[in-house]
Parts: structure tokens; C-alpha cells; sequence
DNA sequence: CTTCTTGTTGTAATCGTTTACACTTCTTTT
DNA sequence: AAAAGAAGTGTAAACGATTACAACAAGAAG
């Protein structure tokens, strides 16, 4: 492996000018720059990342924390980001927490030990002092959660108010018996949105059963397991709020293999409007996040903060939009 | 920001010996390693990533190269490599090619500028020489891809033969007007498949109608929209066959969007065996790889050759699975 | 009481870049 | 023709860790 030695060896010149050259510095000859562009192709020399990344202690990395992989709801979000930070030369790097604190937590130190210039969140499963202190300290955007005690860069819909608008939905229908499956209390966001629902009721002076809200994993399979055996318990209901699309979808399996039909014998509503959502039968009612928005302002932000501004302090909030589907009929019971 | 040095003082020590205490070496006496983790707690410390992959060349990264985010194929396949790499301190980076030959030589870069350790492609597009100059000089595993000529690192299943083997099952049932989904020609393994598809029509003397082999991007909107299409012409067959199960899914839509029921009037059959497959109505006929073994395999091998190993030029096919479900009836022509 | 080990610590070179500053040469201005 | 400025290039000091090697002290062996 050549080094910058070699090629000003090479090119006889100093080091500082192939430096210049390699930075795309105006001061220096079109001859020699010539001649050192010639040495490093001749050379194949590729300048040693680590060393320039080590001198400048920039790496133009970014890194982007899901809870999971493998969840299409991401991928647009994914695809907003990267419109805005490649040109600007920065690449992303995806990795999942698993929805772990643990895990998670384990993952800022990437940004302490300078691996990466920044990090966006989407797990954010971390007490919101801890996220704080990282926010005040390194370039870190929290998005899709709202942290409304000590606020900083913060991306996201107002998760509790949506799913007080879909729970709304389906008392208007007339539901009375509802239950609610709640992801991981790890995840906030989860938090925010049993919220909601329970808010919905509430004003309505709708009761809730809390037999029949379920935390499960925010899978399809944990959907699935959950209902699936409340079912067995005897459990009635004709309306079911996820939390998630893929508990929906799972929720809706279930009660299928129960043999009750959806949404003849029971509504179900989820969120996020994930790809599947459109696509399964019946197709799900549910709440659609601007997807690439969410990507583009986050992204945004990030790049400001990496630019040396201070954390605005401000949250910023997007509009979400009710999707109404076959899922939740228009069933009224009694 | 505290360094090595800050620790030192701190601690009345050497950096030497404080970078002892980092490396976790046996040679430092209880008392000063004691003094020394007081030091780091008081100043939170924490090792700068930058210089220490800089002194040893090193960075414990592993970037994965997919043709797309978000095709959940690959979840499992990530699963089984983190659960391998990660308990050797190992972390993946994932990024996508977006199936972009282009895109996908400018992420060896990273390599070559020791961004990471190695790397796993499940990408691949580009030419077989390439491959060979990167795989002979750096760590190298091509994944999901067999590539004939010039053997190196390299896990897969058989392509064609699966192809061949699903064809033929089609066949079986009696089957002689088919239609075919390719993936783009950039990727490889879609060229294997539709390879495996055409052989196994030649063996049986199946006319190959070439307006009825179509090349779509690899999603369910692809396989939509180039179904429709062809629909609209007036085409007929009682049999399609898909690169993927994207393809194969969207192609179901757009025939019953055309009025054409699934399986009773065209048989459709896809390939991968993702987790949409088993849930979407009809469920869907396909071929199921192994993917955790593929990642575990693959992750095996590259870190072999990070350690050091030469490429072993072998190629590793492992098993595959033919899923017969609902998509592709019983239903015999004429 | 030397001498040799052994265990622990320190000194200093090193990795491959970037960049402030100094220096040369050449042009322009007076 | 001398002075000043501009343009191009080189010298050398960083950046923050690792690690070969030297050094020293204390205990063991002779």
C-alpha cells in the first residue's frame, strides 16, 4: 500500500503539495498537480481514511439507530436522509438497538469515540435526561418521538394526538369494547400512543378494560401470539387499536384464525401505513407519518448542528393524516 | 474532550501505562490499574476511536452491502451474521447499492481507504474481474451470488437449479404458457434464475414466448406495473414465474386487478420466501433459502480472511427449499 | 553481597495525514 | 532598479493512541 510519501516521491514534491492536491487546494500549479495526479494513478495510492479522519477528526459518517431492521416504514425515511446528507458528502450507517436501552446506550459511544460525526435516532429508548446530555454535548437528532420535558432537536408527529384521532374513529363508528395492543414499553413513542387511546376513551367516558391491553413485541408474530391467546381467554371486543401496523396485521391474522372476520365481526386500526398495510386483505385503516419528510428535516437538522449550531431547543412537529381503509368497516355494533 | 495524556497526569502514570490499562494487558499491578479506571471515571474518558484505529489500521467494522434497504429477505440474514461477528467485537455497517453498479464501486473505497475490516456483498453487480481484484486483495465474501469463473469467497445457493427445479414443478402441473419476471440484469442472481427458468423449458420442448419474459425493478410496484402492462396487450399464460417474491406479489395484484383470479386462473409462483409470502392472500409458492446459514457462513468466512486467511477459492452452495403453497393450485390446463 | 530474574513502569518512535508558517521565485509597482 | 506583493512550494509540528525497548526495583539464587 502506497502513502502520500510514496506519490511525492514519485511526483518530486513535498508531501504538503500532494496533500493540497488531494484537498482540491487552488494553490498549486496545473503542472504539478499534473504530475501528482499521474503518481497516484500510477501508484494506485488511495489517501489512508483513518489517518485523514484521525487529523481532521471528521469522518463524514452518520449514523441512523433503528429499533429494527427489516421494517419497511423505515425505508422512505431512509431514502429522505439520504437526498439531503450524500450531497453533502456524508454516508449513512444503519444500525438497529433492537429496541434495547442497553444496546442502545452502547451505541453512543461510537459518536464519543468519534467514529461517526452524528447520530439520528429513531429508537430513542433511552431516558430523556441520558439522551440530554448526549443532545447538549454531540450532534444528536431524536426524531419520531416528542420529548416534551428539555427539548431539543426533535423530529417527529404528535403520536399521542394521532391515535387519540383513529381511537376517535372508531367510537364515532359507535365501538364500545376495545382493546389495545401496545408495543415494548421501552419505546416512547409506543407510550405515547397508548396514551392517546386511553385519552379517546376517557373523554367519551368510554371504560377501559385493562385485561385487554397487551404490550407485545411490535412484530407480527407478537401481534399475532398476543391476541391469539386473549382470544382463547374469551376475551370480547369490537374494535382493536395497535399501536403498529404489524401488530395489526398480526391482531387481524388472529382473529381470523379465531374465525371471527375483520372487519365484519371486529374493526382493527393500526399506524404507521407501512407497505404491507395497502396490500394485505383486508386493507388496514390506519395513520400515515410524512415518511420522507420525517427523513428530510431530521437530516437537516443534523447537518446544522455537525455545522457547529447550537441545539435549537425546538421540536418540530408534522402533520399526519388518517387513512381510512377496509379494516375498520363501518360496523356499528348493537 | 480528555486523552490518554490527561488520564496519565491524572493518574501520576505513563500514557504507556495507561494504554496497558485500555488494552486490558496483564502486566500492571492492581494498585495502579485501580488509580488509573479512578482517572478515566473522573475525567470520562473515553478512548478516541479515530486514533486508535488510525495506530492499528484497525476498525472492528463490517460494511454489508444489500441491493436495497427494507426488503425484509435480508433481516435474517443480518441476524445470522451480527451473531457471529458481534461476540468478536465486531459491528456491521449496512448500506445499500440501490442495485447501482456505480454506487456499488464507489462503496469499495471504503474498504480501500480502511473505513472497515471487510466486507460482505449481497449485491454484487459488478463484473466477475472486478470482484476478483478487490476479493484477491482485501476481505472480501460475495453472498447470494455464484460466481463461476474465477472462484473466490462465496456463498449461495444454486440459483439456476432452483429455478429449474420450481419451473418444473409448474410443469408438472401441466403448465405450457408461461410468463416471466426477471429482476434487473445489473443483478446477477436474476440473470441465474431466469437462466434456470429458460433450461427448464428447453428440456421439456415448452416454447419460450421472449414478449412474455419481462425485466422489472425488484418490487412489488415493478411487478405491478409490468404485469398490468402486458395484461393490457392481451397477453395470456396460465403460469408466472418470478425472480423474487416482489415481483411476484405485485404480479398477483395486477392479475387480480384484471379480473384474473390466483391460482385458479394463473398459477404464480416467486422466489426467496420473504416474510410477506406466508401472510398474503393467496399465500405464495416459492423457493426458501437459508438465510440465517448464509449469513452465519458468510460472516465465518470473512472473518477468517480478515485473521488473515487466504482466500480459500471455494465456493460454498448451500440448500434450498421449495415452499409449494396456495399461489400455485393444482390447476392443469386444458 | 553479588548476580540474575521477574514484575512493573517509562521513554520515545511510530502510524499517514493536514496545515501554519517560512521560504523562494516571479511579477508588478514605484 | 529597488520594493512590495503574489503564487507556489517545502519544513516541520501536530493529532492521540500503541508498543518495542530500556530501565528500575525487589526478591531469589548463588
Amino acid at each position: 500500500m502506497s502513502n502520500i510519501h510514496d506519490v511525492a516521491q514519485c511526483a518530486g514534491v513535498s508531501i504538503a503539495t500532494v496533500s493540497r492536491v488531494l484537498q482540491g487546494s487552488p494553490k498549486v500549479s496545473p503542472k504539478t498537480r499534473n504530475r501528482i495526479n499521474e503518481a497516484i494513478k500510477e501508484l494506485n495510492y488511495h489517501p489512508n481514511k483513518l489517518a485523514q479522519n484521525f487529523r481532521t477528526q471528521k469522518t463524514y459518517n452518520i449514523l441512523i439507530i433503528l429499533p429494527e431492521l427489516g421494517n419497511t416504514f423505515y425505508t422512505e425515511i431512509l431514502a429522505g436522509i439520504e437526498s439531503v446528507v450524500n450531497p453533502q458528502g456524508y454516508r449513512i450507517l444503519v444500525v438497529s438497538s433492537h429496541g434495547q436501552p442497553a444496546l442502545e446506550a452502547s451505541l453512543y459511544s461510537i459518536l464519543e469515540e468519534k467514529q461517526v460525526d452524528g447520530i439520528i435516532t429513531f429508537s430513542a429508548s433511552l431516558p430523556a435526561e441520558t439522551m440530554y446530555q448526549y443532545a447538549n454535548q454531540y450532534p444528536v437528532v431524536i426524531a419520531c418521538r416528542r420529548i416534551q420535558e428539555g427539548n431539543f432537536s426533535n423530529i417527529a408527529i404528535d403520536n399521542e394526538k394521532a391515535s387519540f384521532d383513529i381511537t376517535n374513529y372508531l367510537l364515532n363508528l359507535g365501538h364500545k369494547r376495545f382493546c389495545y395492543l401496545a408495543g415494548p414499553s421501552e419505546l416512547p413513542l409506543y407510550n405515547d400512543r397508548l396514551l392517546g387511546f386511553r385519552k379517546a376513551l376517557k373523554k367519551r367516558n368510554v371504560a377501559i378494560d385493562e385485561n385487554l391491553i397487551l404490550r407485545c413485541e411490535s412484530t407480527i408474530q407478537g401481534g399475532y401470539d398476543n391476541v391469539l391467546k386473549l382470544l382463547n381467554r374469551g376475551a370480547r371486543f369490537s374494535a382493536l387499536v395497535a399501536g403498529g401496523d404489524t401488530l395489526a396485521i398480526g391482531a387481524i391474522r388472529a382473529l381470523n384464525r379465531f374465525g371471527r372476520s375483520v372487519p365484519s365481526e371486529c374493526a382493527v386500526v393500526g399506524f404507521d401505513d407501512i407497505e404491507l398495510s395497502s396490500i394485505f386483505s383486508p386493507s388496514l385503516t390506519t395513520v400515515r407519518q410524512p415518511q420522507r419528510e420525517i427523513g428530510i428535516r431530521s437530516a437537516e437538522q443534523l447537518l446544522d448542528l455537525i455545522g457547529g449550531a447550537k441545539p435549537t431547543f425546538s421540536t418540530e412537529i408534522l402533520d399526519y393524516e388518517l387513512v381510512i381503509r377496509e379494516s375498520s368497516g363501518d360496523f356499528r355494533p348493537e
